[in-house]
RNA sequence: GGCUCCAUAGCUCAGGGGAUAGAGCAAUGGUUUCCUAAACCAUGUGUCGCAGGUUCGAAUCCUGCUGGGGCCA
């Protein structure tokens, strides 16, 4: 277990919340009930099973009808030599029932229903209290996580493998932030490299300053395909694509003046999207900014005898990490992303002193990454431990990478504004008095986009479908807001105010929903120890059909004794709807 | 060839030792004089890729195999 982590583990702990196997449990009534269980258990069953082994094996059914909590008998039969619905049964009959609403026995299982009234007070009493910040925890106190994320490549198209970092990227900062970590999301921005020697070269002889100015990316794009299909007529080309290079690389003003053009160009309709997606970074330091600092760990992997020759490289051997070695130089004396990846790695270190930094690249460029751990190790620098690749799958097209090629690409930024125009379109349909129609689109138009692409592990591989990705029905990110603005709307209409000390019941119908609202804490704590954003898209679509069911069934503004608590409930639902799509880097309308 | 990831309903995916394997989409039918129908309800579907092993118990853990993706030479 990495330092970090045991931190965290001891904070929790002294803060009264307790980490079993992996499985971190609320503080909380419902918790406290498990802690109770286990302890009423260990009464009858103590010269069989210690009292931890006990709490490890209470779990929760998965089906309402079996209870809140259960315990198998089955590892109690062994020891016992009983038979195990026999050792329930038995147990059920001498459990003191007072403490919980039911106790019953059914097969080997001892299934057990909570207080319903106290517990759900209990649980909403803390949401409506604490709103925004339920599911805080500061276990990250003081320490800072580094978070590579986005990096798309100038003058192409931003792609929607580059969305996927974006989006989950911001996702895990959110989430770092809500467990006290201090975040630093860098762009690592691809503005470096023999392309733009090419690009310069393809410039000089077909560009136009008024076409790149209004249409950058299309145009640098088809100059630099052009540049590839010419040259393949004539060779020469690519002599002047590497002659430009090495201009730009010797500092020649004319060269450095048109890639930095390109670059704030590129960067300029770049910031349209991350404008519509609502993420901004705190440094977008790319490829370009560690030219200068790459010579110094050329100098340290010599100093530290880690460089050898092979075929005219330089290269770290890393065989005894069963690796392939890493390149750092080439035998023609130009340097490697892995010498950048290093040079860039060390300057966050010094400049950040993060506690944990992250990579939020694609999974093809694992190898990559095990190779610039095993050289930081190499260089005795402690730190390389705290590096983590969080991994993605790729798109496919046809069961196939997505081939940037050909300029046959799909464009993030059309497929943010048709699923914007489609959010147009249902709010005409659906909702045509609406004030602020255009932001409303906007923000469930881009929140399908975002949803759709946390919803599933990281690690899935996604066929690339614009149908999924505009679907607004089922478990889709507009589901959820929906969900949220008829929240707000009984909000509304109820005229709900807080009441701190008002005692909030819950019946039968509210009980699934209640539970599912205890456990919001857990769910964010495995999604930051997992770096899964998707536990919490779960979660969050789980809420929502908990809620729209409760809706369906019980008329929440029907005035009445309950009211009050059904508007109590109704709030803290649209209190951790809304956190939860928040740390999706996804808004919540109030109305849609 | 080496390393790695994946395989669950027609499709997209949950579930990561325990009770009858679940959602969404798609299909069909129903629900609005009533809190936003982007919703809700009902109906059908499974050799959990194959074969062994561990266990009282395996979709879940281990090994092997098959098929597919990726990375490296």
């Amino acid at each position: 277990m990495a330092p970090r982590e045991q931190t965290l583990v001891s904070f929790l702990q002294e803060a009264g919340v307790f980490y079993f196997s992996g499985r971190l449990i609320g503080k909380g009534e419902k918790m406290k009930t498990k802690e109770q269980f286990a302890a009423d258990l260990e009464k009858q069953f103590g010269e069989y099973l210690d009292r931890n082994s006990i709490f490890h094996l209470i779990e929760v059914p998965k089906q309402p009808e079996h209870g809140d909590l259960a315990f198998p008998c089955y590892p109690l039969a062994g020891k016992m030599r009983r038979n195990p619905a026999l050792i329930a049964q038995k147990a059920a009959n001498e459990l003191e029932t007072n403490d919980y609403e039911k106790v019953e026995a059914v097969g080997a299982y001892l299934n057990v229903f909570l207080n319903k009234q106290q517990t759900a007070n209990a649980i909403l009493q803390k949401i409506i209290q604490e709103e925004q910040n339920y599911g805080n925890s500061q276990g990250g106190q003081g320490e800072v996580v580094a978070i590579d994320m986005s990096s798309p490549n100038i003058a192409k198209p931003f792609s929607l493998g580059h969305l996927r970092s974006t989006v989950i990227g911001n996702s895990l900062a959110l989430i770092a932030e809500k467990c006290g970590y201090k975040t630093v999301r860098i762009n690592h921005l691809g503005d470096w490299g023999t392309q733009f020697g090419k690009l310069i070269a393809a410039y000089k002889k077909w560009g136009s300053e008024e076409k790149v100015k209004k249409n950058t990316i299309k145009e640098l794009l088809a100059l630099y395909i052009r540049f590839h299909e010419e040259a393949e007529q004539s060779p020469e080309l690519e002599e002047e694509g590497r002659f430009w290079f090495k201009q730009l690389e010797e500092g020649d003003e004319d060269a450095e003046a048109l890639w930095k053009w390109f670059r704030e160009e590129s960067l300029r309709e770049f910031d349209k999207i991350y404008k519509l997606l609502g993420i901004s970074f705190d440094s977008d330091e790319g490829e370009a900014f560690y030219n200068d600092k790459m010579q110094h760990i050329i100098d340290v992997l010599t100093e530290k005898q880690l460089l050898t020759e092979s075929e005219g490289a330089m290269v770290v051997e890393l065989s005894e990490d069963n690796l392939p070695p890493c390149l750092i130089k080439k035998s023609d004396g130009a340097t490697l992303y892995a010498t950048r990846d290093l040079a860039a790695a060390v300057y966050r270190r010094e400049t950040y002193q993060f506690s944990k930094s992250v990579y939020v690249v694609g999974n093809e460029q694992s190898l990559h990454f095990q190779q610039l751990k095993a050289v930081l190790r190499k260089m005795d620098y402690s730190w390389w431990e705290d590096i983590r690749h969080v991994s993605f799958g790729m798109i496919l097209k046809e069961g196939k990478k997505m081939s940037t090629r050909k300029g046959k690409v799909v464009l993030l930024e059309d497929i943010l504004q048709e699923a914007i125009e489609l959010a147009k379109n249902n709010i005409e349909e659906k909702n045509p008095g609406l004030a602020d129609k255009q932001s409303v689109a906007e923000t469930v138009g881009v929140g399908a986009v975002i949803f759709h692409d946390l919803k599933n592990h990281r690690h899935n591989d996604i066929e690339f479908s614009l149908e999924d990705m505009l679907r607004v029905e089922g478990e889709t990110g507009p589901y959820v807001q929906y969900t949220f603005a008829r929240a707000c709307s009984l909000l509304r209409k109820g005229e709900y105010q807080p009441a701190a000390d008002e005692v909030i019941g819950c019946d039968l119908e509210a009980w699934p929903v209640v539970k599912l609202l205890d456990v919001f804490p857990t769910v964010v704590h495995r999604a930051a120890e997992q770096d899964d954003p998707s536990q919490i898209a779960k979660y969050v679509i789980d809420l929502a059909q908990a809620f729209n069911k409760y809706y369906a069934g019980t008329r929440i503004l029907e005035e009445g004794k309950w009211k009050g608590q059904r508007l109590g409930l109704t709030f803290a639902v649209s209190v951790v709807l809304e956190e939860g799509l928040r740390l999706l880097g996804i808004t919540a309308p109030e109305e849609m």
